[in-house]
DNA sequence: TTGTATGCGTTATCAA
DNA sequence: TTGATAACGCATACAA
């Protein structure tokens, strides 16, 4: 038994041929007679030999992996993003490695750095708003692209979904609806809930006659929306909004099953709500949850897109820019109904 | 600007040492003077020099990362295994990268190869039940660990929850709780529901007066929960069982909303409900649910260990085996009254 | 179509 | 403590 895996010489030594020969069959590129194609092929399972792709990067010069660093794996949503990316990273021949940074920008660096090493041929970070300065001094020579935050537009590309846009669609569809008393639910300290309630703002402003109330909550979880529910639960009526633009899905879950647990108010004929993200997590509420689906897939295809651009093109050649992905409305039965 | 990133051999010239100080300045094993230490580092941080892990492992003959292949990273509970893989691969000095199968057999096989040709350190593979068989063939030469199935104890090591346990302890919190008609609802296709049921039973017979009952679902997802939970309300109350043991969370999830829905139910008062996973999936459900909680970060700790047990011994003197790692009762509303 | 030889950027061995 | 140099396993340019 072998100690160590064979290498090409082992295989040209056995196949009676040389090493530039079995290179040749390995990567298909030069023509090579079907005859020693065979026994070269022969040779390479005889031997049980597996291509040292560390001394493959080496020598041509470069990587045929990505690698994607990702704040949060729990969340549903950079799952779709990194399928995005996968699949158009597979397109071009390339794999895509993951990495958890677990909402730690320590971790975050370890693992950016980690892959500037082993000079994969790109890197994704999908980063927190504002946490992404300096990633890209990070990454001398390695493209890098951020994802889902915007990126120091001077020094890197990145993709963001538009929230506005989204926060648009969700009260549009809701005055379409009929619905004329709108509560929007989230804590602007979040960019991205900023920008929501920016969308909502328009879509108010185009129809006259529709009013539209904004609580902040702490954060944008279950509890947080229980406690939103609970207090629309003991307003007057005159003063009940009739539908509730929730800046999160686990929010507007939260919304649901209070009003649910109430028993006085029904979803959606009393009050519709709409969440956003379409996260997984929301899936088995009660009553479906209409919600604004992030462009998940998009926004890791686009990313990876911009990648390869930026190979293709060289460092010096790319101008770096931002890409914006559109949301979709998707309609279940929280605002199904008409008021 | 400089095209290529700069080398080791260019720090030596710039500090005006060899490139051997250089390294050993780098990796710190040897012994390198103050001073020459001194002009070494400044050359790298002028140079801006990040060092070649490609190189490195291939003039080393070993890497410093680990390869996990994820089955699913939808499930949480396999986020939880990455999470403890990664705090004893950090111990030993390695990192963890993730590859995401998601569900496909061929997608596994790719990743394993993957890794494979990059010579990592190790691999570890949370695979579907039988779809193990020959996972190490693809591996010649890198220790591989299954994680979460059972693998071909002759080949690989494997490490996985005890889902007999599981179900023992949730069968004897019920039956302690006071309940004494259980309903086991989940598919016995499933190695690990079948292996849940089996502790239950063992429970059951441990305590004369307790009766169980199985009741098939198609699938472990909410919507069968809620066919479970239709069954049982539009039972005569003395058929009811007063406790119900789901395969899984969601499938709990269902049970508890087809319930609630009805309104002729309380839980727990009425019918007790108990998951299993602890899936973040289900923690936000109206009735919070007790669970049995899988030792996520042991199987992946435990699998790390194994790994790093293998690349200690060497291959020939390894014995492969088997490591259980046990599942521990959560209490929550769902279990919490008194019947 | 196939063989030969050089270099990729490090580590590691052996001298100095 | 430091310097010189041979691998590591492959791709690739060039020669045959």
């Amino acid at each position: 038994m072998r100690r160590s895996s064979p290498s090409i010489s082992d295989v040209a030594r056995a196949a009676g041929v040389s090493m530039g020969t079995v290179s040749n069959v390995l990567n298909g590129t030069v023509r090579v007679s079907p005859a020693t194609r065979a026994r070269v092929e022969a040779a390479i399972r005889e031997l049980g030999f597996v291509r040292n792709g560390v001394a493959r990067s080496l020598a041509a010069g470069r990587s045929s992996t990505l690698g994607f660093v990702i704040i949060d794996l729990a969340n549903s949503y950079f799952l779709d993003i990194a399928r995005g990316a996968e699949k158009e990273a597979g397109r071009a021949g390339l794999n895509l490695l993951l990495a958890n940074s677990d909402m730690s920008e320590e971790k975050q660096r370890t693992y950016v750095d980690l892959f500037v090493e082993d000079r994969v041929a790109g890197i994704l970070v999908a980063a927190n708003h504002g946490s992404t300065h300096d990633l890209h001094r990070s990454a001398p020579g390695v493209p890098l692209v951020v994802v889902d935050a915007p990126g120091d537009h001077s020094d890197v590309c990145s993709v963001v979904p538009d929230n506005e846009l989204g926060g648009y669609l969700a009260a549009t569809h809701l005055v379409e609806q009929g619905r004329r008393r709108l509560l929007f639910a989230g804590t602007t300290e979040l960019v991205p809930v900023r920008d929501r309630l920016l969308g909502v703002e328009r879509a108010v402003a185009e129809h006259p006659g529709v009013v539209l109330e904004v609580e902040q909550t702490g954060n944008v979880q279950v509890e947080d929306g229980r406690r939103v529910g609970d207090d629309i639960v003991l307003r007057d009526p005159r003063e009940r909004p009739d539908a509730v633009v929730a800046a999160a899905d686990l929010l507007a879950v939260g919304v649901q099953q209070s009003l649910l647990l109430s028993s006085s108010l029904r979803v959606p004929d009393d009050v519709a709500i709409i969440g956003y993200d379409d996260n997984r997590a929301a899936w088995d509420s009660a009553v479906p949850l209409s919600t604004i689906r992030q462009p998940g897939e998009a926004v890791g295809r686009e990313a990876v897109r911009l990648l390869l651009e930026e190979l293709e093109t060289g460092p010096e050649a790319h101008r770096h820019r931002l890409v914006t992905c559109e949301p979709r409305l998707v309609v279940r039965a929280s605002t199904a109904g008409t008021s």
